[in-house]
DNA sequence: CAGTGGTCTAGACCACTCG
DNA sequence: GAGTGGTCTAGACCACTGG
C-alpha cells in the first residue's frame, strides 16, 4: 500500500509507539509532506481521515495533537431487518398484526414533535427468523410526510419501502433494555418481564416527521459492531 | 456556504426531490464540475462524503447511484463513563468493588482470544451519579500488553487511564439487553431479572488483547444517537 | 478497452485562532 | 499578526470494472 492511506497507518503506528503522545503536538502539514515526500494535500487526506475517527484533534493555528482520551467514534450501520436475519442465514418472513388509522399515544407525539389531535397509520409487525419470533415492530407512519401511495404491505416492509421512497432523511434512534410486556409475551414467546433489546427510531425530511418506529428483539439477541 | 459543502447539500436535495430516484444514476464529477463551475476535485470531495453516509453508491465506470435501501450508517460516540454521567449535569463518583488476579471465565477468555491459563487482572467497580447507582462495571485487564505501572486506581478509573495510555486500539463492541442477576440486583439496587442495558467491549492494540470489560447499566438508562 | 472514480501534485488563497 | 489547517484549482496518471 501507498499514498495517503501508508500516511494515515504510518502516523497510527506512531501515535500507538508513543513517539507522539496523547496531549502531543504532531508535526505539522508541511514538514510531514516533506518527510514523506508527499504533497501537503495528500497528508491533509491522511491527517484528516484520523481527525474523524477522533484519533488526532486539529485546530488551525494550533496544529495537530493526539487525541486525549476523548470520546471513540463507532460506525454503526443499521440494517432493514430483513438483511439482519438473513445474515444469521435466517429465512425472514413477517407478518401485520395491526394495521390501522388512529391517534398516537402522547409520547409518540412528542417524539415525533406533532400536534396531539393528529391521526396517524400505526401498523405492528411481528418478524420472523425461521419461522421463529424474533422482533416485534411497532410504527407510527405520517402519510402526508410520504410521496405517493402505499404499496402492497404483504409483500414488502414499510422500512425497506420508506429506506427506497424517502432517500434522505434524519432522525434520531435511542438504544434500550426494556421488560416484555403482555404484547410482547404473546407474539415474542418469551416469559414476562424478560429482558428485551429495544431500538426506537424518529425519522424526518423536510416534509415533517416520516415515521415513528419501535423494535422489541427477541431475548438473546446482540447488536454488535467494530470500533 | 460555499465550496464542497454547498454541492453536497444541493445534491441531497436534488435527490430528496426525487430528482435522482433510489438506483438512478448521477451524472460524472467531470459534468457535475462543470455545471456548478469548479474542479472535478472538489465534486469528488462532495459525493465522497455522500457516499462515506450511505447515500450514494459510486464504483469506477459504473458511476454514481443514489443507494437503495442500503443499511443506513449512523456514528455512535462512546464517551467515558464519567463524561456521560456529567452530560446529564449529575456528580459521578466511583467505587471499586474488586481488584485482585484471577483466571478469568472462558467467555472472557475466548471474547480475548486467549490461553485458558492465563492470570488477568481483574477489577469490578460501581459507578454513580450523584450518588445513585449507575452502572456495574466487570473489567479483566492484560497487563502484559499494557505499558508503563498502573496509576492509583482511587482516583482515576482504569478507563480513562487507558484512553491515555494505549492511545490506538481496535475492538469489537456489543450491545444487548441482560436479565439482572445476583450482583446487579445488589449494587444497581434493582429488582431481580430487570432488564438491564449491557455493553461488552474488546480492546486490542498490537501489543495483544488490552481489555474485556461489561458495563451493567441501572434500569432506564437509553443510549441515545443522532443518525 | 474505454469510461469512471481514486489519487496525487504544485501552487495558491482563505479562515481561523493562538499568542 | 502570523502560523496553521481548510479548501480550491488545473492538470495528470492510475485502478478498477462494465460493456
Amino acid at each position: 500500500m501507498s499514498g495517503w492511506e501508508a500516511i494515515r497507518d504510518d502516523v497510527r503506528a506512531r501515535i500507538a509507539a508513543r513517539e507522539w503522545v496523547p496531549g502531543g503536538l504532531i508535526p505539522g502539514e508541511e514538514a510531514l509532506a516533506v518527510s514523506y515526500g508527499v504533497a501537503r494535500a495528500t497528508v491533509n487526506r491522511a491527517m484528516r481521515e484520523l481527525a474523524e475517527t477522533g484519533l488526532v484533534e486539529r485546530r488551525r493555528k494550533a496544529g495537530t495533537r493526539v487525541a486525549q482520551g476523548a470520546a471513540r467514534r463507532a460506525i454503526l450501520s443499521i440494517p432493514v431487518i430483513r438483511e439482519q436475519v438473513e445474515a444469521l442465514d435466517k429465512v425472514h418472513s413477517f407478518q401485520i398484526l395491526t394495521l390501522c388509522e388512529q391517534t398516537p399515544p402522547e409520547a409518540v407525539c412528542r417524539a415525533m414533535a406533532l400536534g396531539q389531535d393528529l391521526r396517524l397509520l400505526h401498523i405492528d409487525t411481528l418478524h420472523r427468523a425461521d419461522g421463529r419470533p424474533h422482533a416485534l415492530e411497532t410504527r407510527w407512519l405520517n402519510v402526508a410526510a410520504v410521496p405517493g401511495p402505499l404499496p402492497d404491505l404483504m409483500r414488502i416492509t414499510v422500512n425497506e419501502w420508506l429506506l427506497q421512497t424517502v432517500p434522505y432523511a434524519t432522525g434520531e434512534i435511542v438504544f434500550a433494555a426494556e421488560p416484555a410486556d403482555a404484547d410482547e409475551v404473546l407474539h415474542l414467546e418469551c416469559a414476562p418481564g424478560a429482558a428485551l433489546f429495544v431500538t426506537e427510531r424518529v425519522t424526518r425530511t423536510n416534509a415533517g416527521p416520516v415515521t415513528w418506529v419501535r423494535l422489541a428483539h427477541a431475548p438473546g439477541w446482540r447488536m454488535r459492531t467494530v470500533l
